[in-house]
DNA sequence: CATAAATGATATCTCGTTATAGCATATTTG
DNA sequence: CAAATATGCTATAACGAGATATCATTTATG
């Protein structure tokens, strides 16, 4: 950890059309919407459709829409597909071996930590986290 | 979070040192030791320097030496003259905004979580984790 | 004094992530 | 049909962290 700016936009587009699960949106209305440059926007889009989250609906009026229930969507698949959810698995400090010799106080924090984390984000759906919001 | 290779290199360099406190150490000794590749390895000393940790000897047989007591240099002394600690302040998804309008289970949770990190990183000296190590 | 071995300082290279640009294709709308 | 507005695709640029390379300077040692 943590994640990249790539998975946080990630985040932000589906959270945003979890909230608009109505609608079919555009990379230009989210554009406007989310503060996203949009040519990587348009990028980020392309890679959440191929990662079958999303699916694509060209020509005029196209725009993208969900292809899996959001209920179904765990914000721990989103990780695993943007930047992977290896990096949780890793000491906090970015060692491969406690320098600490295993000793440190980080070890252990951090290690119940992050299986909070993972549990968190692979319990948590887009539908938990769609409420109310513009 | 999380923190970056540099950061973790000075953690490794200085906790090394910490075991080793009687000698003085020069960058060839700590590349021998250490798995940091020499110029860089280098170059993280001689910011160590400036930064206030070490000093360094110059002239054949020169080296590095503790220019602090190890018992008064925190773990979070170290962070916050590599990465500095305010991505610890940070939502653990990278947003500015939560973009779950600060509802999203990570919230809480990572806020205490971080709590509790910075508190074992502003509490742990050098000397507390300088132990028996090679 | 000359050599060896160390640090000081700085310029450059590499590489992955992030960001940009442009053209092809699809589809709605007048 | 033609224009407008989407996405598909892909090439390229910008940027920063990490890594490398060089040369100057300092000092111990023979
Ligand atoms: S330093 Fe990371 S677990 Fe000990
Ligand atoms: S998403 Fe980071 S605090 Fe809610």
């Amino acid at each position: 950890m943590n994640f990249s700016k790539t998975a946080s936009y990630s985040l932000n587009i589906l959270s945003y059309m979890a909230n608009h699960e109505e609608d079919q949106l555009s990379a230009s209305i989210l554009h406007e919407n989310l503060d996203i440059p949009y040519p990587y926007l348009r990028q980020v889009l392309s890679n959440l459709s191929k990662s079958g989250f999303i699916r694509s609906v060209r020509g005029r009026s196209g725009g993208f829409i969900f292809s899996r229930k959001k209920e179904e969507i765990y914000l721990a698949d989103i990780i695993e597909s943007t930047d992977g959810l290896a990096s949780l698995n890793q000491c906090i400090l970015g060692f491969k071996e406690c320098p600490f010799n295993n000793q440190c106080s980080m070890h252990s924090l951090w290690e119940s930590t992050r299986n909070s984390i993972l549990k968190v984000l692979k319990e948590t759906s887009l539908a938990d986290i769609s409420r109310r919001r513009d």
